[in-house]
DNA sequence: CATTTTCATGAAATCGGTTTCAAGAATTGC
DNA sequence: GCAATTCTTGAAACCGATTTCATGAAAATG
């Protein structure tokens, strides 16, 4: 705040000139060795700090990344966020976070922000503002999309394939001898609730069971939907022994709903949730669900956006999803 | 980042000077309502966004808060995240983040980082940072700590009173008729552990009941610790009707050490937890809790912050807790 | 050994704002 | 009606870095 140390500071008691000292600072440009040493033991000695503005302004770099996030709180973002704060702590870049709302316009707003702040690149976390809109605003900017799909830029987004996860969950019901299985859908213009229907619908077909739509219940990926999913199959006679359900919350709600009519799991309904969210492991009974590589899939992305900064080629892993068995499937013989 | 507007070109377009431009920006310096109006106009036809950074050099603000977050991940502390990235998004400010997962050392790390990013303001979640250090980093910069009380400022905090809250829970079980109530402690140096078993010893000693150190089990807030601690009561043989959790996450791993010892709950066992975290309306049964007003915390926070910045008095507001009762206590008679 | 090329370094311009200062215009007071 | 005061406004200094450019020294070349 008041009387900080400055870069003249720095060039005066290591007597050389400003230009040098940032030379050292930003070892872009060869410096002579004394001259380095003693500008280093200066910066220690006064305990300097470059400021970030007088950077930014300088260099057009502000050393921060924005994150655009949906609805922090969100056990599976919140992973991914932690993965991100995680990768950036050892860099000198630091997150930004703003909150695009699953809303597209909400979303627009949030991005604008970030880059009015002239932000050096971009995590996206879900979202669903349309690609066009969204490749414009973002222009050359470094970006990694998490979690989503864009087209124009499928190299630049990370995300497992919901279509095979979710056809995995329905092939362990399956194989377990459930031929009545229910799917908890998530929010109908989700991709990812769209592609783990589709999974879904691929497993059931591919062991030549009868695709009943009736079988299929909409939900919005919360748990009181999950609740009102399951209460309606109950209320509507709609004969089932196991659910796989698009999210974990959603089939906590199933569970407390088979609870309140006194339906055990597993010994009567079979269950199979997504995400595999902290909180699953400690269901009555362990929730068996598909995790997600979440808090990898945060480092993955910050670190590519740092290669992408430091004009590095930047890979994306190759993350995969595994279904972690639990209790709360039953074997049917 | 690429030719973008500038004062002056706005200077430009509405006849003035530059100055005249800062001045309405800043509304700081009476300025001809005619001039005004040309400025505004130009600002809004060539869709003017002040240099942050221009701005955050000369005029030593950066219109950034800092949060620092313990753990980011914990459902109570993403509530309140949630509660300060909403309050902030009316104002100019933006939040950054960065994790000083409980540790004393990383936190301090944490609050430089910000500082050195010449944040306005900051806002602590948690944390045990010693006082002094504290007090010492953060000087005159506006600050607001939630859920922790710092002796010397505390009236920049803002918490609960954990000691009337797990009083009052712990008074639910008495009033149902439990006699032997055992507590699942939190993190043992932890305030608002050390504040809830107060609150437990105080309820129990009030009711005249004994205080058995053996009904009082060390746990570290995660959900594997409440499993481990309620297997333990077992296998020690001591018998107990009901348990006081120091928070939601524990006695989610206590239902589940009971459910595995097929124990059911509530008519064998009574469960409360501490949180209301989201989750806790859909364990089976939902769960009897103390709740926080998580969000509402860091909201008021957030607005304490920029009333600071604005020079206002800022108000805490008084927030209490309240026992939201579900269906996991039994009354015994 | 003279000449060219390379290298390290400091001076100065620059980034885009805010704020001080001084000056001219407008208002007030006697 | 003239001096004193207040208002509005532009010019210029400043914030603290980066980067271009020029310069003199050192190294390479023939």
């Amino acid at each position: 705040m008041k009387n900080r140390i400055t870069i003249q500071d720095i060039a005066n008691t290591a007597n050389v000139s400003k230009s040098t000292v940032s030379r050292v600072l930003n070892d872009n440009t060869p410096v002579n060795a004394e001259k380095k040493k003693a500008v280093l033991d200066a910066i220690e000695k006064l305990n300097y700090k470059p400021n970030v503005f007088a950077r930014g302004l300088a260099g057009g770099r502000s050393m921060t990344l924005g994150v655009v996030t949906q609805n922090i709180g969100s056990p599976f973002y919140d992973s991914v966020t932690q993965g991100i704060v995680k990768a950036l702590a050892g860099s000198n870049y630091s997150p930004i976070f703003v909150d695009g709302q699953w809303d597209p316009k909400i979303e627009l707003d949030a991005i604008r922000t970030l880059i009015d702040r002239s932000v050096d690149g971009l995590i996206l976390l879900g979202g669903n503002l349309d690609p066009e809109s969204l490749l414009a605003e973002c222009e050359e900017l470094p970006m990694i999309a998490i979690a989503r799909m864009i087209p124009g830029a499928e190299q630049a987004c990370i995300s497992i394939d919901n279509t095979v996860a979710a056809y995995k969950a329905t092939k362990l019901l399956i194989e377990s001898g459930h031929k009545r299985i229910v799917h908890l859908q998530g929010i109908e213009e989700h991709a990812d609730a769209i592609d783990r229907l589709q999974g879904y619908k691929n497993a059931i077909k591919e062991a030549g069971l009868e695709l009943d739509p009736d079988l299929i219940v909409q939900g919005n990926f919360s748990s009181q939907s999950g609740v009102i999913a399951v209460e309606s199959l109950i209320l509507r006679n709609i004969s089932f022994s196991a659910i796989f359900s698009a999210n974990d919350e959603m089939a906590f709600g199933a569970r407390l709903a088979l609870y309140r009519r006194g339906i055990r799991v597993p010994e009567e309904v079979s269950l199979v949730g997504f995400d595999n969210q902290p909180n699953s492991a400690f269901m009555t009974p362990p929730l068996t669900t598909v995790a997600q590589p979440a808090m990898e899939m945060g480092m993955a992305a910050a670190n590519a956006v740092l290669d992408m900064l430091k004009g590095k080629p930047f890979t994306l892993p190759q993350l995969s999803t595994e279904v972690v068995v639990r209790e709360s499937v039953k074997k049917l013989f």
